[in-house]
DNA sequence: GTGCGGATGAACT
DNA sequence: GTTCATCCGCACT
C-alpha cells in the first residue's frame, strides 16, 4: 500500500485528520524487523488554542519545536519517565498540531511485538493504549522527528475510509490539567473494537 | 540549580 | 479503586 503523501498532513483542521487517520496503517522498520498495525483509536490536539496541547499559548521549546514543523513528522515524547507516546505532527510549518495514536490492531510483526512487550499472546492490551502501543512498535524518542515518509516509521493508506457511524467521539483520556478543554470530544475510536484503549461502545 | 507533575500501565487491595 | 514505577521538560529562583 503507498504511503499517505505529504500533503495528507496539510490539512488545518487537526479533528479531521484525526477521523481520517482511523483505519490507517501505521509501520515501524527497526533494526530490520517489521511491526504494525492499523489505527483504531487518536486524539486531536489543537494547537496554540488547545489548553491540552504542548503548545498551547505558542509555547515553543526544545521539545516543542516538532510541533511546529510542516504535518508528516513524528512527535514522540516520554510520559510519567516510563511511557513514550507517538503523534503525528500536522497543518503547515507554523502550527504546532497534532494527532495522539492511541490505539492499534496488529496487522504485522505479532511475534516481534510480543517479544517487546514481554507477552507470550496475543492480547488486547498489547497495543491499546498509546504507551503500550509505542513499546510494541519499538517507538522510544529514536524516532522522534522522524518524516513519515520514510524507511524507519510511516502511514500507510490503505484505501479503507471508516463510516462516521462506525467512528465514537468522546472526551480526550489524562488531561484534566485543561480545565475546559478536558471536556471537548477530541478522542476518535472505532466503536467496540477491542483494540481501543477504554470505553468503547 | 531546584522542584513539581505529567496526553500511562500494571500490579495491587 | 488505589498505588507506584521512574524520568525529564519546564517554570521559576
Amino acid at each position: 500500500m503507498p504511503k499517505l503523501p505529504f500533503s495528507f498532513y496539510q490539512d488545518t483542521d487537526v479533528n479531521s485528520l484525526a477521523l481520517q487517520l482511523l483505519g490507517k496503517q501505521l509501520f515501524t522498520l527497526i533494526d530490520g524487523r517489521l511491526t504494525g498495525g492499523t489505527i483504531v483509536e487518536t486524539e486531536a490536539y489543537n494547537g496554540i488554542e488547545d489548553k491540552a496541547s504542548h503548545a498551547y499559548g505558542g509555547r515553543l521549546t526544545n521539545r516543542t519545536s516538532i510541533m511546529y514543523q510542516s504535518g508528516g513528522v513524528s512527535y514522540v515524547y516520554l510520559c510519567y519517565g516510563i511511557h513514550h507516546l507517538f503523534n503525528v505532527v500536522t497543518a503547515p510549518e507554523g502550527i504546532p498540531h497534532a494527532v495522539l495514536i492511541r490505539g492499534v490492531e496488529p496487522a504485522a510483526g505479532l511475534d516481534i511485538m510480543l517479544e517487546r512487550r514481554n507477552m507470550t499472546a496475543l492480547k488486547p492490551n498489547l497495543t491499546a493504549g498509546p504507551g503500550a502501543l509505542a513499546k510494541a512498535l519499538g517507538i522510544d524518542k529514536g524516532l522522534n522527528a522522524k518524516d513519515l515518509l520514510g524507511e524507519e516509521i510511516w502511514i500507510e493508506d490503505n484505501r479503507i475510509t471508516i463510516a462516521g457511524q462506525l467512528v465514537a467521539a468522546s472526551p480526550r483520556v489524562g488531561v484534566d490539567y485543561a480545565g475546559d478543554h478536558a471536556l471537548l470530544p477530541w478522542r476518535y475510536y472505532i466503536k467496540g473494537n477491542k483494540f481501543v484503549s477504554k470505553p468503547n461502545s
